[in-house]
DNA sequence: TATATTAAAGACGTAAAGATCTTTTTATCG
DNA sequence: CGATAAAAAGATCTTTACGTCTTTAATATA
């Protein structure tokens, strides 16, 4: 649901709110958030493209956010990266569908809708301003991922 | 966010709850709903193994449903081929955030559970229930897909 | 102006989802 | 029993998302 590359540009957002004016390089970036650098600089563009990032080139270069954290939503950094789509045809084409979608699909376009809308409500801002660690702030001493994986309800035999 | 191969699922079940009792074959099936039926056959199996569909094998035989439409949530359907995960640690595994995901992630997983929630509040009954033609009712003579792509909202440059 | 530093652009490689095909197993019917 | 019809199982191919690498263009500083 939201993507590898949307959840590195999200972390990307959070960091540089948290530095106002402090232009951030990707390599910096990428270690601070741990992406892969490179994938990121690619992900970077598309922030970059829409707005919410400016970047610079050169010595003292980097990125830095665009516009006030509080402005920008969740939704416009998912989108910019990897469009969050809504159904709007109906996915069989049919040509009785072109004005309204049938009711299963009209169901499946209602939780992208609450999924879209729940993100378009959410600012960056709002989630620097509240308490708690976020994921990159430098809140450890060293990485210790104890790789706490499985244990997931499986209903198949 | 709901995955070609849940789409699938979705459309075979609904097609199989407006045919209670008359079991359908994995080919006529693809053929109604649009799938390619290879596949499908994959995608069948999942709803077999989950209980939602019941499969015979030989002449006259396919699939039908197990249970009652209106005890089937789309939630289920879309689980047993393709788990929907929520967020529940932390993706870069800081110790820290071992009890409780940080900001960020917290929303998005509220994100994730909204829509999660939506979908286990509807049921595959509900949504044979609703008056208007489904996408796989035979309702048209011809499939006429008229191909109509792109005029998105396109945020970039 | 020359050099170092950085993002932009794009070619290329890898892995996972989507899709196809063949073989095996189970069932029906003559 | 033999033939046919169907799902089950699994090998293989294709497409797309994810990721790497190299080259180019822009910017700062000496």
């Amino acid at each position: 649901m939201i993507s590898q590359t949307a959840e590195y540009a999200l972390r990307a957002i959070v960091f540089l709110g948290n530095q106002p004016g402090l232009p951030c390089t990707t390599a910096k970036l990428a270690d601070e958030i741990e992406a892969p650098p490179s994938y990121l600089a690619k992900v970077m563009k598309g922030l970059t493209r829409a707005g919410i990032v400016e970047s610079r080139r050169g010595l003292h270069g980097g990125f830095t956010m665009a516009r006030d954290p509080s402005e920008v939503t969740i939704l416009e950094v998912v989108d910019s990266v990897d469009a969050f789509h809504r159904i709007s045809d109906c996915p069989l084409g049919r040509p009785a569908h072109t004005s309204g979608l049938c009711p299963l699909h009209r169901r499946l376009d209602d939780v992208m809708a609450a999924a879209r809308k729940a993100m378009e409500y959410m600012t960056v801002g709002e989630v620097l301003e509240e308490p708690g660690m976020l994921c990159n702030s430098p809140c450890v001493t060293g990485p210790d991922p104890q790789d706490v994986q499985g244990a997931e309800d499986q209903a198949g035999s």
